[in-house]
DNA sequence: TGTACATCAGTGAACGCGCGTTCACTGATGTAC
DNA sequence: TGTACATCAGTGAACGCGCGTTCACTGATGTAC
């Protein structure tokens, strides 16, 4: 075996990192392969030794980020390795950072390819609604007392509603802010989408 | 003048109309003039006689959203010409209905567009500024009690900050449904975001 | 009223660039002896 | 240990298609007389 198992595996990885960055910034039908060949330290050709082609890399992009790979505005919010509401809080915080704002490349994906995966089907879609999923599992996991609702022991199913609202106001509050060229205005959207996030989730002793 | 006047308007139109489908349902950076002008029954060369470029076109299509030509998710809402927080609720009610969700093509540019304005400039992201500011502006004067933070009478930055989070719970349910590929779970977002943008506005009553 | 004319919206062939994809080749690596 | 070899990740020139843009032309219209 001329090349160690491992070191293709760390090339494809290496294209996926280029690609998610790329892909954050730009939009993948704005991304050639060229920029993502590039942008990993090699030419062109190569990517059809790791991918048939580039429908293949939006799939494999996308799950990739679903994994988390590489870290992005997560990680300092889980570094102390909160558990219960206080996880649930620390990611509310950390997904309406202006850390996270600013990031544009290593960004939620829900944010910064909302509309691409839209448009697009199949493995895309997939991921996206596993990362979503997610989020908002945690979320209806340790929710708090409803305050709009006045239900101090909501049940699971409302528990889940309110979990998938908060991800709204959380995807919609950034995808929102970003899309805003005025720094104040972006910053109120963010701001706003915290407070009431936090209210809704009955989180303001957490 | 061999043509009248309102002739050349009027294919103007119809070519930001057909634009505007077009992107809404497949992104601005993935339609062709070629797609743009067979939509509006006309052919490739005649669109440089409206437009110096396709740069020139994004920036027009966006306005023209912004007054809402064609009338799009909004006009049934507003067919009963309601006032005050009957207006707001019934864009509320208009923004987050299941016909919303469905018609991709006379979407709300706000939620068809959002990344696609996120990374571009000048006169995209004003236009888009404006439709936010427009659509918080109407939420903002027409809030009812604050049941979250257990105000009846809240102020008018009180309602500004609250009328930008439910801005933010729209357009968010609605992005992040468009994105889902499961009709259960899609449904369920635009639900809650629906019932919880109703509650924190404090207009159950309305 | 009817005919010739000027205008200009729209046509469609052509051009050229950029990008996805292919492919013959290079060269770095681990293995065999 | 050193040399020849096999493998295959990565290279970069080449190809061809699609798309934005240009341009000489067509033909529909209103105007002049």
């Amino acid at each position: 075996m001329p090349y160690p198992a491992e070191h293709k595996r760390e090339t494809r990885s290496r294209i996926l990192a280029s690609a998610r960055k790329l892909f954050n910034r730009n939009g993948m039908a704005e991304v050639t392969i060229d920029q993502i060949m590039a942008g990993a330290g090699l030419t062109r050709g190569g990517f059809y030794s790791h991918f048939s082609d580039k429908e293949e890399l939006y799939a494999e992009a996308i799950t990739h980020f679903v994994r988390g790979e590489p870290p992005g505005w997560q990680s300092a919010a889980l570094a102390a390795r909160p558990e219960g509401q206080r996880l649930a809080r620390a990611i509310l915080d950390a997904y309406l950072s202006a850390a996270h704002l600013a990031d544009v490349e290593g960004s939620c994906p829900m944010i910064a390819l909302a509309t691409d995966v839209a448009r697009s089907s199949g493995a895309a879609k997939t991921a996206y609604r596993q990362v979503m999923g997610m989020m908002a599992g945690v979320f209806a996991e340790n929710m708090g007392p409803d305050a709009l609702a006045g239900n101090d022991a909501p049940d699971d199913a409302a528990n889940r509603q309110r979990a998938l609202a908060l991800v709204a106001l959380c995807v919609g509050g950034m995808v929102l802010a970003r899309a805003i060229d005025d720094d104040a205005v972006a910053g109120d959207l963010r701001m706003a989408a915290h407070r009431y996030g936090v209210a809704l989730a009955g989180w303001r002793d957490v």
